[in-house]
Parts: C-alpha cells; sequence; structure tokens
DNA sequence: GTGACTGCAAAGTCTTTGCACGCGG
DNA sequence: CCGCGTGCAAAGACTTTGCAGTCAC
C-alpha cells in the first residue's frame, strides 16, 4: 500500500537524495555545506515541478536570514542536474526543475490555460524516439516532449473555448 | 524532381508569406508597413531555424539607417507566430522560430555538441500524442518533442564521447 | 591551514514597455 | 487626419559573475 500521493509512484532508490548528493559532491572534491544540504531538502521534501523563484520563495525565511542567497540556489540547481538528482526543461523562457532520483522517468502535457504541468509516460514514445534516432544516425541522449493543451479542469470552466 | 533542398519539402500554398502576413494584419485593423515586410521577406527568403538576434544581424545595415529597430522585430516576430507563419519554441533559454506556413509540421533532433537542429516527421507520434491527450482529458492544441543527442557528424569528429 | 563556497552587488542576456513623433489607410 | 506603428531609451525578468570574507575538510 502506497503512502504516497505521486501520479507515477516512485522508483527504488537506494539513498536519501541527501546522501546521493554529499556522494557525488564528495567524488568531486566538491563541499557538503548547510546551504547545499538545505536545498536538497526542501526540494525533495514534496514532489511537484518548480523554477528557482519558486524554490526561493520556499526557502524564503533563509534567504532574509542570510543563510542562503539566490545565487546560491541557483548554483546548486545547476549540481543538482549535473548529479542527475534534478531534471531541467525550458518553459515559457524559465527553466523548470522535476525530481530525477526516486521517480520514474515521463513526459508531460501543459495546459495552456492554468499552466498546469500533468505527467505521462509511454514506452511507445521511447521506442519511436529510438527508432527516429537510428535513422538519422543520432546517439540518443534522451528527450523532451510536451503535449500543449486545455486540461479538462480548464474546458469544464468554459475557459479553453476561445 | 524537386529544386528545393528542404528536409521534408515543401507544402501547397495559395499565397505568398508576405501576402498572407498582409491579410492577417488586415483583418485585424493593423497596418502593412515597410518593416514589417522587409522582416517577412527576410525571414522567408530561406528556410533555416533562428532566433531573434539572428534575424536581426541579417537585417543588420537597416538597423544600422534606422530602418528598423530592435524592438520592432521582436514584435514582429510574435505577430507572425500569432498569423500562423513561424512557429515558436524555447531552446536553452533563447526563443527559436521557423516556418509554420508552406512547410509540413514536424518535429527536431537536437545536437548537444553543435547545436544544430535536424527535422523528422512521424504520424505515429501524432496518434500517440492523441491518445495520451484523449486518456487525460486533455484538448490538444499542439506539442513540442525534441530528441536530443549528438548526430552523426559530431560523433564522426570524436566529439561525442564526452 | 587552504582552497572551495558563500553572500553581496553588479553585470549579462534576452525581451518588453513607455513615450512622442511619423506615417498608413 | 486619426490613431496605429515606430525608434529610442529605459526598464524588466531571469540568471550569472567577480570578489573578499568564511567555513568545510
Amino acid at each position: 500500500m502506497m503512502a504516497t500521493s505521486f501520479s507515477l509512484g516512485p522508483v527504488q532508490v537506494n539513498l536519501p537524495p541527501g546522501e546521493c548528493f554529499a556522494q557525488f559532491l564528495q567524488s568531486r572534491g566538491k563541499r557538503v555545506t548547510a546551504q547545499r544540504q538545505v536545498i536538497v531538502e526542501q526540494i525533495f521534501s514534496h514532489h511537484d515541478h518548480f523554477d528557482a523563484e519558486e524554490l526561493i520563495s520556499h526557502l524564503q525565511p533563509l534567504i532574509t536570514d542570510r543563510k542562503v542567497s539566490r545565487p546560491t540556489v541557483y548554483r546548486t540547481l545547476s549540481e543538482l542536474v549535473e548529479a542527475g538528482l534534478l531534471r531541467s526543461m525550458t518553459l515559457g523562457g524559465r527553466t523548470v526543475y522535476e525530481h530525477d532520483y526516486g521517480y520514474p522517468r515521463h513526459d508531460h502535457l501543459h495546459c495552456q490555460v492554468c499552466n498546469k504541468l500533468v505527467e505521462f509516460h509511454s514506452p511507445d514514445l521511447e521506442r519511436l524516439r529510438d527508432a527516429v534516432a537510428r535513422e538519422n544516425r543520432f546517439q540518443v541522449l534522451g528527450h523532451r516532449m510536451f503535449i500543449i493543451g486545455v486540461c479538462a479542469d480548464c474546458r469544464a470552466r468554459g475557459l479553453g473555448k476561445t
């Protein structure tokens, strides 16, 4: 029985994200600082999509107390992507992040009205991707797929009729 | 036999892009100005992907002569997207445009090394998209799919080995 | 101890906006 | 001639960088 309400369900992982990040840092001769720890903790305390600004607003008290600064948040986000803990995508000009550790690969439906991101997973999409890449003699590193549209809620509210 | 070298081949259209844009403008009570005309002409003079900065550099003489300004280029690009003549996507923080008039719908392989965009078309992808959207009760407006990888050229040059 | 990390302030990059003049319809 | 469109300058949104003090190891 699952206590989580993730739409795709968690994936088996050995270490909590913080540990994993610490190992990554150590393997690079980087340091495990209070700032990096608190940022990872905040990020993995719940599953959602977020951008730097949203993360910063969640860290607001720490920012105000000068315990964490805006540049450090940006710097740490890059490191987390490097470490494979986060995935990043660009959505309407800003960089949006999501968990890529303890969470299955997936793609998104993007509601143009409420800006919501809904996740889905499709093995067929990956097969299609690999086939196309093969035809074009591309080495696949990954992909990004967004289905753009209007979600059921917004349609129900009559906001998608335009 | 085709004289064009487009990777996907042109599509039948009634009007040249400039005409089409003029009609769009008129239908909205907007004006057909010299600036708008020269910008559309430049954009559709050859088929490629470009961002605002690249377009501006192609228009450099006109910019220097104060015949066209940077804000006008941005404003016109938005109008062309609205008019359905261009499609836009965000790639690494900047907005990239491509023809969406007289050219078939397609998706892209994106080479991480040389930054090249290679086009492909897959009806299967659209079917998959529609099926996923239906499952999630989304009204489909479109999609964006990027296959991220390393192109054959870059791999041949040994640049994809990391 | 020493060098990586941080906060701060400032700069960068891309894009948008306010405004007064100019020109299309 | 009305008012949309323009160039200009400036602001804006988001992100990065230079630097000197600080802290992890």
